[in-house]
RNA sequence: CGCGGGGUAGAGCAGUUGGCAGCUCGGCGGGCCCAUAACCCGCAGGUCGCGGGUUCGAGUCCCGCCCCCGCAACCA
């Protein structure tokens, strides 16, 4: 019998900058299926936070004359400040500098180092400071880092712990081929495949505290402060209160939504490590793309960095959650730009949903004395659309399912135009059967809209006097739901058009 | 032999297991008047980058090639 929990997390955004819309779109996507199965009656876990540990942050620190944490401080609340500006309904906030999370990276190591996986070599290293990562030479191009050719690659000569990722490359293959879905989509997972498969080099664990001292000191070694990749990727579990009991087992293994850039973090470092500790895998990983401004990638230099936070000032938290899973392609990269957005939210948002909730409302209050009339079997094929919507939304395949939902959406329009219920009424005709199909199709409009765009949807319920409190899955799903006799009342228009506010 | 993504209607994009090429915007013409000048129908507009191959049938599978984008501090 499966356990009735779900646990989801994004990766730690490296506290070094403000916060990014491709992080907006990781955590939005997160906070769907946070939302999604908490409908379906699970309980769940919802995990972010910050990574705060590093080379990179201390040198920001020295330069901005702070001491570390304060400065991390700072930057922690940029981030958690996403939650109001996002309707995110995340449970936990972790930051690798927190008191428990520390201890469990300590605890994580010396089970790495009892397993017989953590050992200590003396080596020359290419390291680049601007990957937080060494570099092998067919990594380098020309001698340097190819993501940070301006930085010389620094030769490390020093003593370090190293992790013995290579003893886990046939664990690794045999997981991948037995769970195809391990990774999402599919052409990550056989990325990542093809990469263990070139062989896997053991990677450099620990940083001499002299000179790198903001880290997690090494349990064991005062010489030593953990490398941030080994202490962040702690924080999946570290958030679960690992390594007590309890919360762990009852929510892990859980699922993970990173970017691109963390494909080989995520599913093979972090995996290798887990195999190491003894713990299980991760549930499953989905692969998310960039998001690239008017055909270029996002900059500072070229000053078209776009931040969620003044997105949201200017159009509203559902329009930008709406945009970020719908208009951009779930599996791939995705273009923004400021005329697409505005475009997609007058054809789906204002024309599409908030028109036909309007349309809905009215006539049921005009044609049937704003009740609801008796209930009449389904014309829309909704079991269909909800099997559709389910099955795009567990394959992450966040834009799909918007389009089911619109395709639904316009099915809903076509039939007002053939009944014309409108001409009917004129005509003295009966028109409440149509009129319970209409509100009860927009009752499921509303219902799949609860985890993507939650305060649109609530409205459209309340629309139908029903409380979003009171939604379960799958009762919901099922025709039939709108009582008899309860309240219609059309509310404020839900997405106002754009040229009203000029 | 670097890695990855992509080339489908004027623009932006979808196209699961190969089976009549779709969606949004824009253009044109109708309908409707319940609705946020919204909604519905129809028309115009495509050699699905190029060349081969497999197949009864290829945007979709195989081989070869061309072109574009990201892999530059910062940055998901």
């Amino acid at each position: 019998m499966p356990k009735n929990t779900y646990s989801i997390t994004t990766t730690l955004p490296y506290v070094n900058a403000d916060p990014h819309i491709g992080f907006a779109l990781e955590i939005v996507q997160a906070d769907v299926l946070a939302r999604w199965h908490r409908l379906k009656g699970e309980e769940v876990v919802f995990n972010t936070g910050t990574d705060e540990h590093g080379q990179k942050i201390q040198a920001a620190a020295e330069k901005a004359d702070m001491d570390p944490k304060a400065y991390c401080d700072e930057y922690a609340a940029k981030f958690h400040g996403l939650k109001e500006a996002l309707d995110l309904t995340y449970t936990n906030f972790i930051r690798t500098t927190d008191e428990h999370h520390v201890k469990a990276a300590q605890e994580f190591w010396k089970r790495c180092d009892a397993a017989g996986d953590i050992y200590k070599k003396q080596y020359q290293v290419k390291y680049c400071v601007g990957c937080e990562l060494e570099k092998t030479d067919s990594e380098l191009v020309d001698g340097k880092c190819p993501i940070h050719p301006k930085l010389e690659v620094e030769l490390r000569d020093e003593e370090n712990y190293f992790f013995r990722w290579s003893k886990y490359q046939a664990a690794l293959l045999k997981h991948y081929g037995e769970n195809p879905g391990f990774v999402m989509p599919e052409s990550r997972l056989k990325e990542i495949r093809s990469f263990v498969e070139g062989g896997l080099m053991d990677f450099s664990i620990s940083r001499l505290k002299e000179k790198m001292s903001w880290g997690v000191p090494v349990p064991g070694d005062e010489a030593h402060v953990m490398y941030v990749w080994f202490d962040a990727l702690v924080n999946y579990i570290s958030t679960l209160g690992w390594p007590a009991s309890g919360d762990f087992e009852k929510f892990w293994p859980g699922v993970q939504v990173a970017g691109k850039d963390n494909l080989r973090q995520q599913s093979a470092m972090w995996q290798g490590m887990l195999l190491s500790a003894g713990l299980p895998l991760s549930k499953q990983i989905f692969i998310h793309g960039f998001i690239t401004a008017d055909g270029q990638k996002m900059s500072k230099s070229l000053g078209n960095v776009v931040n969620p936070y003044d997105l949201v000032q200017a159009y509203g938290t559902d329009p930008v959650r709406y945009y970020l899973l719908g208009s951009l392609p779930a599996y791939e990269d995705g273009d923004y730009s400021r005329k697409q957005f505005e475009e997609a939210y007058a054809a789906k948002l204002v024309n599409g949903i908030g028109n036909l909730a309007a349309r809905t409302a009215t006539m049921v209050e005009k044609y049937c004395d704003a009740k609801v009339p008796a209930a009449v079997p389904d014309r829309f094929n909704t079991e269909d659309f909800w099997k559709a919507y389910e099955a795009s939304l567990d394959r992450y395949h966040f834009d799909e399912a918007i389009r089911v939902l619109e395709r639904y959406v316009t099915g809903v329009n076509q039939a007002i135009d053939l009944e014309a219920p409108f001409k009917k009424a004129k005509l003295g005709e009966d028109v409440a059967p149509f009129m319970y199909q209409l509100a009860e199709a927009l009752r499921h409009i509303g219902t799949a809209l609860l985890p993507v765009i939650p305060a649109a949807a609530s409205r459209i319920l309340a629309q139908l006097s029903i409380d979003p409190a009171d939604v379960r899955l799958p009762e919901a799903e099922a025709w039939g739901g709108l009582k008899t006799g309860a309240v219609v009342k059309k509310g404020e228009i839900l997405f106002p058009r754009l040229e009203a506010k000029s």
